[in-house]
DNA sequence: ATTTCAAAAAAGTGATCACAAAATGAACGT
DNA sequence: ACGTTCATTTTGTGATCACTTTTTTGAAAT
């Protein structure tokens, strides 16, 4: 058996007015967004003491904060860990976003504005450049100011958090599908939702929003999920 | 000025294995859904030490949880408040509910049993005559209780977490509202509800849903915001 | 070889205290 | 009367430690 593996996270700058616990929170979620910790992972408060550099009432802060975002899960026995992906979760995962994320496109739309149509615009041309590398960290994170840009043209925010925890979630699991597929194999449809929000078009806007999610991420992790299934049928991706 | 007044939060039992921590979380949880606590309360710390009688760590991460959920605000002073409400956040509060519980509806329907729309139809029994007492606390509680049957009904569970952080932030100017208009002003479509669930109509289910939000909580809170802005036009509802 | 059980280790929990940041309010000057 | 300044008070933050729970380990027994 191997020895306990300390957990390596990506670091992140602390801003000058950041509390603690706020970084703690800023580079635990970040990581996870970009898949730098598994599925499955077990966490430990001491381990994260250690590898944040913080004591430990900040990191347990941070952690009920991300388990309130279903970020990470708290077991029974109290031990926290990032959760198993299946077929089922991933499939309502990738449902719940198309719902969610039409509803706040269709709601964004009447405050998009021409500059900031041009801003998503150059946005899309630098996520093509990071899917060519491949760079998964960040095409996945301009992909998400992509399609932050356009939500939170709504002034009155209640729907992004809840987009963001759909984001944590599917996060450790896009990264082990890009590994097993590779990203480039992913597509979007950045093209289709510009042209919508140009022409203030909100069917063709919802239709191309849930066509990239469908697209996008939805193809790539049920194509990762099949290609895991199918060489070891027995267990869940992790 | 009016001296501080010590919070006073309704009781809840403390289950055996609970930590303080899980306590603290559920007893505030409990006071916000029903609305004990109202819009714009200031809410500290030391307060909730004193309230809950459990130590400030065991606070904080409840607190924590809570800001997760949008059910409390961590202002830029480190402070922490129940929300403010207005008309605007309301409306889109409204909008989010329809849009996800329509979801979550129609996605939990293939699982929904005969015994469980009888049990959903005794719980409809008891929600009116909380209704007609009127005993707010009760008829809120069942009223979710209604809808969490439906929805929960789907083993996977991604959507619920999400349609409660809408009901934590919905139950404070809940409260509100039924004071100025009466609870009995309330209406729900439940029988349409059952209705459609019994005929497996997933079109007829999405509308009934939709319309018992917009003619339930949507139309007592649109009419107590109108007169708590006709009365007072200078300040959100609180 | 497998099971059982007690001891040890590891991990989560919560109380406390010192410190930092923010709000308060009185004294002062304009 | 109004605003400014500064001491006081209140509040949030984070480190530490003692305690409890859970897991792991290893020896003894079957």
């Amino acid at each position: 058996m191997a020895e306990r593996e300390t957990l390596k996270l990506p670091e992140l700058p602390r801003q000058p007015r950041m509390t603690s616990q706020e970084y703690a929170y800023a580079r635990l979620r970040h990581s996870l967004m970009i898949g730098a910790i598994a599925p499955g992972r077990a966490i430990t408060i001491r381990g994260l003491v250690e590898a944040l550099e913080v004591s430990p009432t900040p990191v347990r802060e941070a952690l009920r904060r991300l388990s309130s975002e279903h970020a990470v899960t708290v077991l029974e026995n109290r031990r926290i860990m990032v959760p198993e992906m299946n077929g089922r979760r991933f499939e309502e995962l990738v449902a719940l976003r198309c719902t969610l994320e039409c509803h706040a496109a269709e709601r964004a739309l009447p405050y998009i504005s021409e500059p900031l149509i041009d801003d998503l615009s150059r946005i899309d041309a630098r996520i093509d450049e990071a899917l060519n590398v491949p760079d998964h960290e960040t095409s996945v994170l301009l992909n998400q100011r992509f399609h932050t840009g356009i939500y939170s043209a709504h002034p009155e925010q209640i729907v992004m958090p809840m987009v963001e925890s759909l984001w944590l979630q599917l996060g450790p699991f896009q990264r082990i599908a890009a590994n097993y597929v590779g990203d480039y194999y992913r597509v979007d449809r950045h093209q289709e939702i510009l042209k919508a929000l140009r022409n203030r078009d909100p069917i063709a806007l919802t239709m191309a929003v849930e066509a990239d999610i469908r697209d996008g991420v939805g193809r790539l992790g049920r194509e990762a999920m099949r290609r895991i299934l199918g060489s070891e049928p027995s267990h869940d991706a992790a």
